[in-house]
DNA sequence: CATGCGTGGGG
DNA sequence: TCCCCAAGCAT
Protein backbone atom coordinates (compact mmCIF):
# COMPACT_ATOMS: atom_id res chain seq x y z
CA UNK A 1 0.00 0.00 0.00
CA UNK A 2 2.66 2.51 1.05
CA UNK A 3 4.60 1.20 -1.75
CA UNK A 4 1.90 1.86 -4.63
CA UNK A 5 1.52 5.29 -3.03
CA UNK A 6 5.07 6.64 -3.49
CA UNK A 7 5.12 4.68 -7.03
CA UNK A 8 1.73 6.76 -7.63
CA UNK A 9 3.89 9.84 -6.50
CA UNK A 10 6.55 9.09 -8.27
CA UNK A 11 4.95 8.63 -11.45
CA UNK A 12 2.81 11.94 -10.82
CA UNK A 13 5.77 13.74 -10.66
CA UNK A 14 7.45 12.74 -13.55
CA UNK A 15 4.29 13.46 -15.87
CA UNK A 16 3.77 16.51 -14.59
CA UNK A 17 6.92 17.81 -14.93
CA UNK A 18 7.39 16.69 -18.80
CA UNK A 19 3.62 18.13 -19.30
CA UNK A 20 4.62 21.53 -17.83
CA UNK A 21 7.92 21.54 -19.62
CA UNK A 22 5.89 20.91 -22.97
CA UNK A 23 2.70 23.21 -21.78
CA UNK A 24 3.47 26.23 -19.75
CA UNK A 25 2.61 29.16 -20.61
CA UNK A 26 5.23 31.83 -21.09
CA UNK A 27 4.56 34.58 -18.23
CA UNK A 28 6.30 37.65 -17.81
CA UNK A 29 7.45 36.69 -14.17
CA UNK A 30 8.93 33.25 -15.53
CA UNK A 31 11.87 35.07 -17.09
CA UNK A 32 13.08 36.37 -13.93
CA UNK A 33 15.37 34.77 -11.43
CA UNK A 34 14.89 37.85 -8.61
CA UNK A 35 13.19 37.07 -5.72
CA UNK A 36 11.88 40.54 -5.61
CA UNK A 37 10.39 40.09 -8.85
CA UNK A 38 8.78 36.60 -8.08
CA UNK A 39 7.67 38.17 -5.04
CA UNK A 40 5.34 40.60 -6.31
CA UNK A 41 4.07 38.51 -8.46
CA UNK A 42 2.87 36.01 -5.49
CA UNK A 43 1.08 38.67 -3.93
CA UNK A 44 -0.83 39.88 -6.94
CA UNK A 45 -2.11 36.53 -7.85
CA UNK A 46 -3.64 35.62 -4.46
CA UNK A 47 -7.45 35.28 -5.58
CA UNK A 48 -6.55 37.37 -8.67
CA UNK A 49 -6.16 35.42 -12.20
CA UNK A 50 -3.18 35.63 -14.11
CA UNK A 51 -4.52 37.42 -17.12
CA UNK A 52 -5.41 40.41 -14.97
CA UNK A 53 -2.34 40.45 -13.21
CA UNK A 54 0.23 41.04 -15.83
CA UNK A 55 -0.22 44.57 -17.07
CA UNK A 56 -0.33 45.24 -13.14
CA UNK A 57 2.83 43.35 -12.58
CA UNK A 58 4.91 44.58 -15.77
CA UNK A 59 3.74 48.32 -14.80
CA UNK A 60 5.19 47.71 -10.95
CA UNK A 61 8.42 46.37 -12.08
CA UNK A 62 9.02 49.36 -14.56
CA UNK A 63 8.04 51.81 -11.74
CA UNK A 64 9.57 50.14 -8.94
CA UNK A 65 12.31 48.31 -10.29
CA UNK A 66 14.29 47.74 -6.71
CA UNK A 67 13.63 46.77 -3.15
CA UNK A 68 14.50 49.86 -2.16
CA UNK A 69 12.54 51.57 -4.51
CA UNK A 70 9.73 49.69 -3.08
CA UNK A 71 10.47 50.59 0.40
CA UNK A 72 10.24 54.11 -0.17
CA UNK A 73 7.72 54.38 -2.71
CA UNK A 74 5.17 57.32 -1.79
CA UNK A 75 1.10 55.85 -0.56
CA UNK A 76 -0.61 57.19 -3.56
CA UNK A 77 2.24 55.52 -5.71
CA UNK A 78 1.85 52.02 -4.26
CA UNK A 79 -1.92 52.60 -4.32
CA UNK A 80 -2.01 53.90 -7.85
CA UNK A 81 -0.13 51.01 -9.04
CA UNK A 82 -2.62 48.77 -7.05
CA UNK A 83 -5.86 50.41 -8.32
CA UNK A 84 -8.25 47.70 -9.49
CA UNK A 85 -6.31 45.09 -8.42
CA UNK A 86 -8.30 44.78 -4.92
CA UNK A 87 -7.51 43.56 -1.87
CA UNK A 88 -5.43 46.73 -0.69
CA UNK A 89 -4.37 45.45 2.05
CA UNK A 90 -1.82 43.74 -0.21
CA UNK A 91 -0.19 46.75 -1.08
CA UNK A 92 0.44 48.17 2.14
CA UNK A 93 1.78 44.42 3.67
CA UNK A 94 3.84 44.40 0.49
CA UNK A 95 5.74 47.83 1.51
CA UNK A 96 6.36 47.13 4.76
CA UNK A 97 7.53 43.81 4.05
CA UNK A 98 9.90 45.28 2.15
CA UNK A 99 10.91 48.06 4.20
CA UNK A 100 11.99 45.27 6.50
CA UNK A 101 13.83 43.64 4.61
CA UNK A 102 16.21 46.33 3.44
CA UNK A 103 16.30 47.30 7.45
CA UNK A 104 16.70 43.48 8.79
CA UNK A 105 17.88 41.54 5.76
CA UNK A 106 20.42 44.37 4.65
CA UNK A 107 17.96 44.65 1.28
CA UNK A 108 18.20 41.16 0.28
CA UNK A 109 15.31 38.63 0.16
CA UNK A 110 15.25 36.42 2.98
CA UNK A 111 15.88 32.73 1.64
CA UNK A 112 14.58 30.94 4.84
CA UNK A 113 10.80 29.85 4.93
CA UNK A 114 10.98 30.55 8.46
CA UNK A 115 11.91 34.22 7.59
CA UNK A 116 10.10 34.49 4.66
CA UNK A 117 7.01 33.09 6.70
CA UNK A 118 7.16 36.09 9.27
CA UNK A 119 6.62 39.08 6.48
CA UNK A 120 3.63 40.95 6.46
CA UNK A 121 1.15 39.46 3.55
CA UNK A 122 2.83 36.19 3.34
CA UNK A 123 1.19 33.47 4.46
CA UNK A 124 1.80 29.41 4.00
CA UNK A 125 1.19 29.61 0.55
CA UNK A 126 3.34 32.78 -0.31
CA UNK A 127 5.93 31.46 1.66
CA UNK A 128 6.06 28.27 0.13
CA UNK A 129 5.74 29.58 -3.40
CA UNK A 130 8.88 32.17 -3.14
CA UNK A 131 11.21 29.57 -1.97
CA UNK A 132 10.39 26.84 -4.24
CA UNK A 133 9.80 29.15 -7.22
CA UNK A 134 12.60 31.70 -6.69
CA UNK A 135 15.24 29.40 -3.92
CA UNK A 136 14.03 25.76 -5.74
CA UNK A 137 13.84 24.46 -2.19
CA UNK A 138 10.88 21.27 -1.72
CA UNK A 139 8.57 23.64 0.11
CA UNK A 140 4.97 22.43 -0.56
CA UNK A 141 2.23 24.77 -1.95
CA UNK A 142 -1.42 24.71 -1.39
CA UNK A 143 -3.77 27.10 -3.17
CA UNK A 144 -7.33 26.93 -4.99
CA UNK A 145 -5.55 24.93 -7.95
CA UNK A 146 -3.76 22.51 -6.18
CA UNK A 147 -6.47 21.93 -4.24
CA UNK A 148 -8.83 20.69 -6.88
CA UNK A 149 -5.90 19.23 -8.54
CA UNK A 150 -5.30 17.11 -5.72
CA UNK A 151 -8.87 15.78 -4.37
CA UNK A 152 -9.63 14.77 -7.99
CA UNK A 153 -6.32 12.86 -8.71
CA UNK A 154 -6.53 11.40 -4.56
CA UNK A 155 -10.52 11.40 -5.28
CA UNK A 156 -11.38 13.50 -1.27
CA UNK A 157 -14.43 14.15 -1.13
CA UNK A 158 -14.03 16.05 2.22
CA UNK A 159 -14.44 19.65 2.53
CA UNK A 160 -10.77 20.74 2.03
CA UNK A 161 -11.48 23.31 4.21
CA UNK A 162 -12.03 21.11 7.07
CA UNK A 163 -8.80 21.04 9.28
CA UNK A 164 -8.18 17.74 8.92
CA UNK A 165 -8.24 17.44 5.20
CA UNK A 166 -6.41 20.67 4.61
CA UNK A 167 -3.63 19.36 6.48
CA UNK A 168 -4.09 15.94 4.63
CA UNK A 169 -3.25 17.94 1.55
CA UNK A 170 -0.26 19.87 2.94
CA UNK A 171 0.88 16.66 2.93
CA UNK A 172 0.16 15.24 -0.22
CA UNK A 173 1.98 18.45 -1.85
CA UNK A 174 5.19 18.06 0.67
CA UNK A 175 5.36 14.54 -0.48
CA UNK A 176 5.38 15.51 -4.14
CA UNK A 177 7.81 18.50 -4.29
CA UNK A 178 10.07 16.29 -1.98
CA UNK A 179 10.13 13.57 -4.49
CA UNK A 180 10.49 15.97 -7.29
CA UNK A 181 13.47 17.73 -4.67
CA UNK A 182 15.11 14.19 -5.57
CA UNK A 183 15.09 14.61 -9.59
CA UNK A 184 17.20 17.48 -10.00
CA UNK A 185 19.62 16.91 -12.51
CA UNK A 186 22.37 19.20 -10.51
CA UNK A 187 23.63 18.25 -7.45
CA UNK A 188 23.25 20.23 -4.38
CA UNK A 189 26.43 22.34 -5.13
CA UNK A 190 25.57 22.81 -8.36
CA UNK A 191 21.86 23.37 -7.75
CA UNK A 192 21.41 27.15 -7.38
CA UNK A 193 23.91 27.60 -10.55
CA UNK A 194 21.75 25.68 -12.30
CA UNK A 195 18.71 26.90 -10.93
CA UNK A 196 19.56 30.58 -12.39
CA UNK A 197 20.73 28.97 -15.79
CA UNK A 198 17.37 27.89 -16.63
CA UNK A 199 15.40 30.31 -15.37
CA UNK A 200 17.80 32.94 -17.38
CA UNK A 201 17.84 31.24 -20.54
CA UNK A 202 13.86 30.31 -20.79
CA UNK A 203 14.56 26.70 -21.20
CA UNK A 204 10.66 26.02 -19.58
CA UNK A 205 10.69 23.81 -22.80
CA UNK A 206 13.02 21.54 -22.20
CA UNK A 207 12.20 17.92 -20.87
CA UNK A 208 11.64 16.59 -17.71
CA UNK A 209 14.63 14.50 -17.73
CA UNK A 210 17.00 18.15 -18.04
CA UNK A 211 14.87 19.74 -15.16
CA UNK A 212 17.07 21.69 -12.97
CA UNK A 213 14.48 23.12 -10.93
CA UNK A 214 12.41 20.07 -9.90
CA UNK A 215 10.51 21.96 -7.12
CA UNK A 216 9.83 24.80 -8.65
CA UNK A 217 8.62 23.36 -11.72
CA UNK A 218 6.65 20.37 -10.16
CA UNK A 219 4.73 22.96 -7.76
CA UNK A 220 4.03 25.32 -11.01
CA UNK A 221 2.93 22.37 -13.06
CA UNK A 222 0.03 21.32 -10.39
CA UNK A 223 -0.85 25.05 -10.66
CA UNK A 224 -0.44 25.23 -14.38
CA UNK A 225 -2.77 22.03 -14.71
CA UNK A 226 -5.35 23.54 -12.41
CA UNK A 227 -5.36 26.83 -14.58
CA UNK A 228 -5.43 25.12 -17.99
CA UNK A 229 -6.98 21.55 -17.81
CA UNK A 230 -8.88 20.21 -14.94
CA UNK A 231 -10.41 23.64 -14.20
CA UNK A 232 -13.29 24.47 -12.14
CA UNK A 233 -15.98 23.76 -14.89
CA UNK A 234 -15.40 21.41 -17.99
CA UNK A 235 -12.50 19.98 -17.29
CA UNK A 236 -10.53 18.89 -20.51
CA UNK A 237 -9.93 15.80 -19.15
CA UNK A 238 -9.10 13.92 -21.97
CA UNK A 239 -6.16 16.01 -22.58
CA UNK A 240 -5.31 16.06 -18.97
CA UNK A 241 -1.39 13.77 -18.46
CA UNK A 242 -2.35 12.23 -15.33
CA UNK A 243 -5.80 10.76 -16.37
CA UNK A 244 -4.64 6.81 -15.96
CA UNK A 245 -3.68 8.14 -12.48
CA UNK A 246 -6.68 10.44 -11.59
CA UNK A 247 -9.42 8.75 -9.24
CA UNK A 248 -12.22 11.47 -9.95
CA UNK A 249 -11.82 10.94 -13.76
CA UNK A 250 -11.45 7.32 -13.46
CA UNK A 251 -14.53 6.93 -11.35
CA UNK A 252 -16.16 10.12 -13.46
CA UNK A 253 -16.39 11.98 -10.15
CA UNK A 254 -14.41 14.91 -11.85
CA UNK A 255 -18.04 17.02 -11.67
CA UNK A 256 -18.11 16.57 -7.93
CA UNK A 257 -14.65 17.17 -6.62
CA UNK A 258 -13.80 19.53 -4.52
CA UNK A 259 -16.26 19.26 -2.65
CA UNK A 260 -16.46 23.19 -1.11
CA UNK A 261 -19.07 24.06 0.43
CA UNK A 262 -21.91 26.79 -0.99
CA UNK A 263 -21.25 30.48 -0.59
CA UNK A 264 -23.33 32.38 1.12
CA UNK A 265 -26.26 34.41 -1.08
CA UNK A 266 -25.37 38.01 -2.04
CA UNK A 267 -26.84 40.52 -0.54
CA UNK A 268 -28.54 43.81 -2.69
CA UNK A 269 -26.71 47.20 -1.36
CA UNK A 270 -27.91 50.51 -3.15
CA UNK A 271 -25.52 53.59 -3.10
CA UNK A 272 -25.91 57.47 -4.41
CA UNK A 273 -23.01 59.70 -5.26
CA UNK A 274 -22.36 63.08 -5.72
CA UNK A 275 -20.37 64.25 -8.65
CA UNK A 276 -19.62 68.38 -7.61
CA UNK A 277 -17.95 70.48 -9.55
CA UNK A 278 -16.87 73.99 -8.67
CA UNK A 279 -14.43 76.21 -10.85
CA UNK A 280 -12.54 73.20 -12.82
CA UNK A 281 -12.35 71.15 -9.82
CA UNK A 282 -14.70 68.27 -8.05
CA UNK A 283 -15.01 67.31 -4.63
CA UNK A 284 -13.67 63.96 -3.55
CA UNK A 285 -12.41 62.41 -0.18
CA UNK A 286 -10.08 59.35 1.17
CA UNK A 287 -11.78 56.69 2.51
CA UNK A 288 -10.30 55.91 6.35
CA UNK A 289 -8.08 53.08 7.49
CA UNK A 290 -10.33 50.16 8.60
CA UNK A 291 -13.20 49.83 6.18
CA UNK A 292 -13.65 48.24 2.64
CA UNK A 293 -11.09 49.56 0.07
CA UNK A 294 -9.43 51.90 3.31
CA UNK A 295 -7.48 54.77 1.92
CA UNK A 296 -8.90 54.75 -1.76
CA UNK A 297 -10.58 57.76 -3.26
CA UNK A 298 -14.02 58.42 -3.95
CA UNK A 299 -16.74 60.80 -5.03
CA UNK A 300 -19.56 62.22 -2.10
CA UNK A 301 -22.26 59.23 -2.01
CA UNK A 302 -24.20 57.82 1.40
CA UNK A 303 -26.13 54.48 0.99
CA UNK A 304 -29.72 54.18 1.00
CA UNK A 305 -31.95 51.44 2.07
CA UNK A 306 -33.18 51.29 -1.59
CA UNK A 307 -32.91 52.51 -4.78
CA UNK A 308 -33.98 56.10 -4.94
CA UNK A 309 -36.02 57.29 -7.91
CA UNK A 310 -37.86 60.56 -6.75
CA UNK A 311 -35.69 63.81 -7.30
CA UNK A 312 -36.46 65.10 -3.92
CA UNK A 313 -35.48 62.36 -1.91
CA UNK A 314 -31.88 62.89 -3.55
CA UNK A 315 -32.08 66.35 -3.46
CA UNK A 316 -32.55 65.46 -0.09
CA UNK A 317 -29.65 63.27 0.50
CA UNK A 318 -27.65 65.91 -1.49
CA UNK A 319 -28.69 68.19 0.91
CA UNK A 320 -27.17 66.12 4.60
CA UNK A 321 -23.91 66.29 3.35
CA UNK A 322 -24.02 69.79 3.82
CA UNK A 323 -22.02 70.75 0.90
CA UNK A 324 -23.78 73.80 -0.13
CA UNK A 325 -27.28 75.91 0.34
CA UNK A 326 -29.45 73.91 -0.18
CA UNK A 327 -31.18 76.13 -2.86
CA UNK A 328 -28.42 76.51 -5.21
CA UNK A 329 -27.72 73.50 -6.74
CA UNK A 330 -28.69 71.56 -9.55
CA UNK A 331 -28.93 67.66 -9.98
CA UNK A 332 -28.95 65.59 -12.97
CA UNK A 333 -28.59 62.02 -13.25
CA UNK A 334 -25.18 60.70 -14.31
CA UNK A 335 -25.75 57.26 -14.92
CA UNK A 336 -26.45 54.00 -13.18
CA UNK A 337 -23.08 51.66 -11.85
CA UNK A 338 -23.62 48.18 -10.82
CA UNK A 339 -20.75 46.21 -9.31
CA UNK A 340 -19.67 43.70 -6.60
CA UNK A 341 -17.83 43.79 -4.17
CA UNK A 342 -17.25 41.30 -1.34
CA UNK A 343 -20.67 39.63 -0.99
CA UNK A 344 -22.50 42.50 -2.03
CA UNK A 345 -24.30 42.96 -5.10
CA UNK A 346 -24.09 47.15 -5.40
CA UNK A 347 -26.35 49.72 -7.33
CA UNK A 348 -24.35 52.93 -7.47
CA UNK A 349 -26.69 55.51 -8.97
CA UNK A 350 -24.38 59.08 -9.69
CA UNK A 351 -25.65 62.69 -10.46
CA UNK A 352 -23.62 65.25 -11.48
CA UNK A 353 -24.16 68.30 -9.44
CA UNK A 354 -23.68 71.88 -10.12
CA UNK A 355 -22.46 74.22 -7.98
CA UNK A 356 -24.06 77.89 -8.27
CA UNK A 357 -22.16 79.51 -5.34
CA UNK A 358 -19.00 78.78 -3.46
CA UNK A 359 -18.81 75.49 -1.20
CA UNK A 360 -19.16 75.24 2.39
CA UNK A 361 -16.15 73.75 4.24
CA UNK A 362 -16.40 70.11 4.11
CA UNK A 363 -14.97 66.29 4.61
CA UNK A 364 -13.65 66.35 1.37
CA UNK A 365 -10.82 67.99 -0.98
CA UNK A 366 -11.16 69.84 -4.24
CA UNK A 367 -9.32 68.56 -7.20
CA UNK A 368 -8.61 69.13 -10.92
CA UNK A 369 -9.23 66.03 -13.53
CA UNK A 370 -5.23 65.75 -13.95
CA UNK A 371 -4.62 65.73 -10.32
CA UNK A 372 -7.53 62.89 -9.37
CA UNK A 373 -5.64 60.93 -12.53
CA UNK A 374 -2.84 60.99 -9.57
CA UNK A 375 -4.79 59.09 -6.53
CA UNK A 376 -6.18 55.23 -6.68
CA UNK A 377 -10.06 55.35 -7.08
CA UNK A 378 -12.19 52.49 -5.84
CA UNK A 379 -13.75 50.68 -8.99
CA UNK A 380 -16.82 51.91 -9.02
CA UNK A 381 -15.68 55.34 -8.72
CA UNK A 382 -13.10 55.15 -11.09
CA UNK A 383 -15.34 54.70 -13.56
CA UNK A 384 -16.89 57.52 -12.71
CA UNK A 385 -14.04 60.27 -12.84
CA UNK A 386 -13.52 58.59 -16.17
CA UNK A 387 -16.68 60.50 -16.82
CA UNK A 388 -15.54 63.80 -16.56
C1' DC B 1 -12.06 28.96 13.20
C1' DA B 2 -15.16 32.07 10.72
C1' DT B 3 -15.22 36.17 8.55
C1' DG B 4 -13.88 40.28 5.85
C1' DC B 5 -11.32 41.84 2.26
C1' DG B 6 -12.12 43.64 -4.42
C1' DT B 7 -12.45 42.96 -8.77
C1' DG B 8 -13.14 40.92 -13.24
C1' DG B 9 -13.41 36.72 -16.18
C1' DG B 10 -16.20 33.17 -17.88
C1' DG B 11 -19.91 29.66 -18.15
C1' DT C 1 -28.27 37.98 -15.62
C1' DC C 2 -26.32 35.56 -12.11
C1' DC C 3 -23.13 32.84 -9.94
C1' DC C 4 -18.68 30.67 -9.23
C1' DC C 5 -14.17 31.47 -8.32
C1' DA C 6 -9.26 33.16 -8.89
C1' DA C 7 -1.13 31.64 -7.49
C1' DG C 8 -4.71 33.74 0.32
C1' DC C 9 -3.93 36.52 4.45
C1' DA C 10 -4.99 38.64 8.87
C1' DT C 11 -7.66 38.83 12.75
Amino acid sequence: MNLKLKNKNSKLVSQLLDWFSANARDLPWRHTCDPYAIWVSEIMLQQTQVKTVIPFWNRWLRELPTMESAAKAPSDKIHKLWEGLGYYTRVRNLQKAAQVIVEKHGGKFPQKFEDVLALPGIGRYTAGAICSIAFNQPTPILDGNVIRVLTRIFGISENPKEKKTNAQLWQMAEKLVTHAAGLNSSRSSRRKEAHSEIRNSQSLLTSAATVKSSCSALNQSLMELGALVCTPRNAQCLICPVKKLCVAFQGNRVEELPNLGKREAATARHFIAFVVGHKGKFLVRQRTAGVVNAHLWEFPNVETGARLCEPQRVASEFNALRITDPRSQKLEPLCTIRHSITRYRITLEAFAVRLKNSPAKTGGVWKTPAQMRQLAFTAAHKKLASLL
